[in-house]
DNA sequence: GCCGTTTTCGGCCCGACTGTTTTCAGTCG
């Protein structure tokens, strides 16, 4: 699959176009490299079936950038791309990335002060040369060297994981603050309205900044925006308003916050939460039903007359849509399903009644068994399944046979005790040749065997695909761990055919793992919404390590949902006496 | 460069904030 990687030429091209001051094309090709983006399928397959006319069909793919990616489909680089990096000087790009530089900024600094690389602008801004261009000052020279130092700790997306938590403290401090402050005279400020929205909202897989609504009126706004920027979190306060203030955390995230009145809170909520591209097309659609949509509310063109904006489910209906949930607005087609009233019924966290992994102490895990069934019954599962690793993962103290029979021992025991059912698992290493790393009379003892691959990452596409194709044909395997193996900002998924994968698995009946922990969430949400064509079941799993893993389901369960899942497609929302029908070792 | 119930040319989201301006351009989301 080779989008990401064409989409990041096509952005890389409209930046350098952007530095050149070419109007519009920039926009244009941000477009295009975003619908490659969210394709769903592989745009080089796209190609080889359809040729270039396929790939006009693609939105925002007209006549020249299809033949572009046809060149660069066909000898790997294109040659108009090529002499348009000529005349830029290379590193301008990386400059326009700094925080309050465009491509404006960034020309007249290249061309004014020869600053043409990040080191340059450091060198710059040390010897106070750009406070003497004109248009510039002490000021902006000052903010250029913060940025520039924030750009230097933190300029990539952090994980949902971390940055959900994170969120949610600063949030619960703003209230406290508040509380404190308002006393109990002033009107109350509804702190149920006081939430995070952007990707967060969505649960992307990565987040690049914090996004916060509140709703104030009057007075309220300046105490709000004031406690805000003064939160103990707080670096540095890029800039403060009376609808937005803009801070950046000692850490190095970035937190927005905005302010609006009761009367556009949905509007706002709605316009904050995006994506932008489904932004863009309710936006659209609002154009033709002849109304104007901004973050204030849903307006009649002709009387300028407010006619939605209290609530999100206020300005959906009013535009003839059905309500959609922030997890599906990626402009996946949920638009097109809303219109027709066909979305999906996802699944909710209450519909889970179980994990099939989680690691103990027999293994790499932290808590002992006693301590992690005991935690999984108060969540109020009805089930749980025990996976620790296999003998051949010495690294992560893989059990051999030995300590698996005496750990089901121990379960026995404490199956007398709990009145959650507990299933012996294993995650069962598949082997370089994909066999698995116990014998057969050892899995058919199991109740759910879980395979993973977890050694040998780079070998070529033919040889993964065949390790996992061999696993997937083996009777005793149940479910595919972390199908991608990828590591967010760490390591890719390893190379191989997810189609032929996908296949295997729904002609033998297996199960795709969602691994909940912060840095897997594998399979992503593209993978999910691939594997689904394919008619695949999906659990929900944490891989928890440790008794405060076992909290990390919403993640999971939040890629679940961006995957479009609903409560049937997913095995571990079904009552125990269901699970006989998805794993055959129940059966027997 | 793309697109079309505003349709083959002429738009392309638009409002907030900042810094340097003396009325606005650049940047951001």
């Amino acid at each position: 699959m080779r989008n990401r990687e064409i989409a990041e030429l096509l952005y890389e091209t409209a930046d350098i176009m952007e530095f050149q001051q070419i109007e519009w094309k920039p926009r244009a090709y941000r477009r295009a490299a975003q619908n490659i983006e969210n394709l769903g399928e592989d745009i080089e397959k796209v190609y080889e079936k359809k040729g270039k006319k396929g790939l006009t069909e693609i939105p925002g793919i007209g006549e020249a950038i299809a033949d572009h990616i046809a060149e660069y489909l066909e000898t790997g680089k294109v040659k108009k791309f090529e002499d348009l990096k000529g005349k830029a000087p290379s590193g301008t790009t990386e400059l326009m990335e700094i925080r309050g530089l465009g491509a404006k900024k960034t020309k007249r600094l290249a061309d004014e002060l020869k600053v043409k690389t990040i080191p340059d602008l450091k060198a710059a801004v040390n010897a106070h040369r750009i406070r003497r261009l004109e248009g510039f000052g002490e000021i902006s020279e000052e903010n250029i060297a913060r940025s520039l130092r924030n750009y230097e700790k933190s300029h990539s997306r952090m994980a949902l994981g971390k940055v959900l938590p994170l969120a949610e403290e600063i949030i619960s401090a703003l209230k406290t603050t508040l509380k404190t402050e308002l006393g109990s005279k002033t009107p109350e400020i509804d702190f149920s309205k006081l939430i995070y929205t952007g990707s967060l909202r969505r649960l992307k897989e990565t987040i690049g900044d914090i996004d916060i609504l509140a709703e104030a009126e009057g007075e309220q706004v300046g105490k709000v925006m004031n406690a805000f920027v003064s939160l103990p979190a707080v670096g540095q306060v890029v800039s403060k308003g009376n609808t937005r203030s803009s801070v950046i955390l000692k850490e190095g995230l970035e937190v927005d916050l905005r302010v609006v009145p009761p009367e556009s809170y949905g509007a706002a909520l709605q316009y904050f939460t995006g994506s932008k591209e489904h932004n863009i097309e309710l936006r659209n659609i609002a154009q033709r039903e002849g109304y104007k949509l901004s973050e204030y509310g849903l307006y009649e063109k002709a009387s300028g007359k407010q006619v939605a904006g209290k609530s999100e489910e206020e300005v959906y209906r009013k535009l003839g849509l059905e309500y959609i949930v922030p997890e599906l607005r990626e402009n996946r087609g949920e638009i097109k399903a809303a219109i027709k009233k066909i979305l999906p019924k996802l699944i909710e966290a209450k519909d889970l009644k179980g994990d099939f992994h989680l690691h103990t102490d027999y293994s790499e895990g932290r808590a002992s068994l006693e301590t992690m069934v005991k935690k999984a019954e108060t969540m109020g599962y009805e089930y749980i399944a025990v996976t620790d690793h296999s003998r051949s993962q010495r690294i992560a103290h893989g059990m051999e046979i030995d300590t698996l029979k005496a750990q089901w021992e121990e379960i026995k025991k404490l199956s007398k005790r709990f009145k959650i059912k507990i299933l012996r698992g294993s995650e069962v290493e598949v082997l370089k040749d994909g066999s698995l790393d116990y014998p057969d009379e050892i899995l058919k003892e199991l109740d759910i065997v879980v395979g993973a691959v977890n050694s040998g990452f780079s070998s070529s596409e033919r040889e993964m695909t065949g390790r996992i194709v061999t696993a997937l044909e083996n009777r005793h395997l149940d479910i595919l761990a972390h199908p991608s193996g990828r590591l967010l900002g760490k390591r890719e998924a390893y190379a191989v055919n997810f189609g032929t994968v996908f296949e295997t698995a729904a002609a033998n009946g297996k199960v795709m793992e969602i691994n909940s922990q912060p840095s897997r969430l594998d399979l992503n949400d593209e993978l999910i919404l691939r594997a689904k064509e394919y008619g695949l079941k999906f659990c929900i799993s944490t891989d928890s390590h440790s008794m405060s893993d076992l909290a990390s389901m919403r993640y999971g369960l939040g890629q679940a949902r961006r995957g479009w899942l609903e409560k049937e497609d997913v095995v571990n929302t079904y009552p125990y006496s269901r699970l006989k029908e998805v794993f055959k070792k129940l059966r027997d």
